[in-house]
DNA sequence: TTATATTTGTGCGTATGTATA
DNA sequence: CTATACATACGCACAAATATA
């Protein structure tokens, strides 16, 4: 295919020359090529150029729709997500003209297990309330969430959030008029496949994954929680 | 293979499977089976065995290593870095009594395009200092960053670099006794190819993306960075 | 040190399924 | 209903890296 190229896979170079392609279309090819006609031009077979294609749709670079073809994602500028004491997610999305919402996935009673009986000053085993819940803007999901709340402290919480879609109204019905958050760790990883079916993406979409403890006005731990933000359609925005 | 999953495609149940086996050994188990064994063992070709094998891959579960078998992941505990307005990778190293390095890659002259002319309170087409470096924690590549200086306020910038192996030490060199972050926006990524190389991890490898500001004493931006964190190696804290 | 076997990686051919146009 | 286009699955063959006798 190209000259001096002995130790490098076909597939490889396949990927390559379809970047290429899209790179000099410079925004104008939409869709490409059917893998047949793609197979015949690079001279190899059909399974080859699949496994090219599969690569690029990983990189975010193409998307196949079974009967359709494959397009050349456009990809849409993140949104900006502010995170600071006051971080507040429908603050955060509404601030910027779009409709939040969240929903109500799961919720469960456990005891709570070393790191979060840590984060939120609790003894080891102590009863949680679990709450899995989706957040999505303009209908758009953005990420997924596990939090962790005292269940002798919010009995009602869970119930407060499936009624009100939000954290700070559950929050304000179990009596915390206001609240602050302390730590925020920040990590990335692939999407897990339970969430990638609550979000819509693909299978190996990237998250980005933020363990944060929020505090009310006495100081006193009231949540822990482990969120999953698609990294394509947020960027964090810290101030320090 | 299972009762009732006929909607679904044998190399998800594979791969269900799989991971079940590494979940059921808590530990234990530190190799799988050749694939020639699994393909038996669930009655199906060992293409698709492989391809159950390659998204447990990408998950980071396994890995595989010709001739010798595929094996599954321990993973190491991140290493935390704490991020704030007097952010230095290597203080922040060695403060968890590890060696930090940094490496000069590439480096290169050029105008300013309009979101660092932005930031840095340039104008368009203004003359930059482009500085490519990796840094190292113990031997073991961290992160891969690109840095824009204003050429004319510091041109020995990359000389200063190359030497010290530290932007702290550089900028120093240069007449910059102190300065500090002013934003930092996080968002998350899969390693690009040039990147991987020289991180030497796996090209499907997730990083986190940080855009920043440095700011000098007298609030002026002397610095715009683009980093990227292997997401599996580095854990970013933020106190708020 | 040298063969030989083992194990993963690549590539092709073929067939069939499923969603879309 | 038919043709198109991507998805899944099997079988075969050989290459490349590693392990073992």
């Amino acid at each position: 295919m190209i000259a001096g190229d002995e130790g490098i896979a076909r597939w490889r170079k396949v990927a390559d020359a379809i970047r290429a392609m899209i790179d000099d279309s410079r925004g104008a090819m939409e869709q490409l090529p059917v893998e047949a006609a793609l197979a015949e031009r690079f001279q190899v077979n059909r399974h080859t150029v699949r496994r090219a294609i599969a690569v690029l749709q990983a990189e975010g670079i193409l998307r196949a729709e079974r009967g359709r073809g494959t397009f050349v994602e456009r990809r849409p500028a993140r949104i900006a997500y502010p995170v600071g004491a006051r971080t507040r997610f429908s603050e955060n999305i509404t601030a910027q003209s779009r409709q939040p919402a969240g929903r109500l996935i799961a919720s469960g009673r456990e005891p709570a297990t070393a790191p979060i009986a840590a984060a939120l000053g609790l003894r080891l085993g102590a009863p949680l309330h679990r709450l899995e819940s989706m957040n999505v803007a303009d209908g758009l999901p953005m990420s997924m969430a596990t939090s962790w709340f005292p269940a002798e402290r919010f009995p009602g919480i869970v119930a407060a959030y499936a009624e009100t879609g939000s954290i700070t109204r559950a929050l304000a019905a179990e009596g915390v008029d206001d609240y602050r958050r302390m730590e925020t760790r920040v990590s990335a990883a692939r999407v897990s496949p339970a969430d990638a079916e609550h979000l819509a993406c693909p299978a190996d979409a990237v998250v980005l994954v933020t363990h944060s403890v929020n505090l009310d006005a006495e100081e006193r731990p009231i949540q822990f929680s482990h969120s999953r933000f698609l990294a394509d359609r947020i960027e964090m925005v810290f101030r320090t």
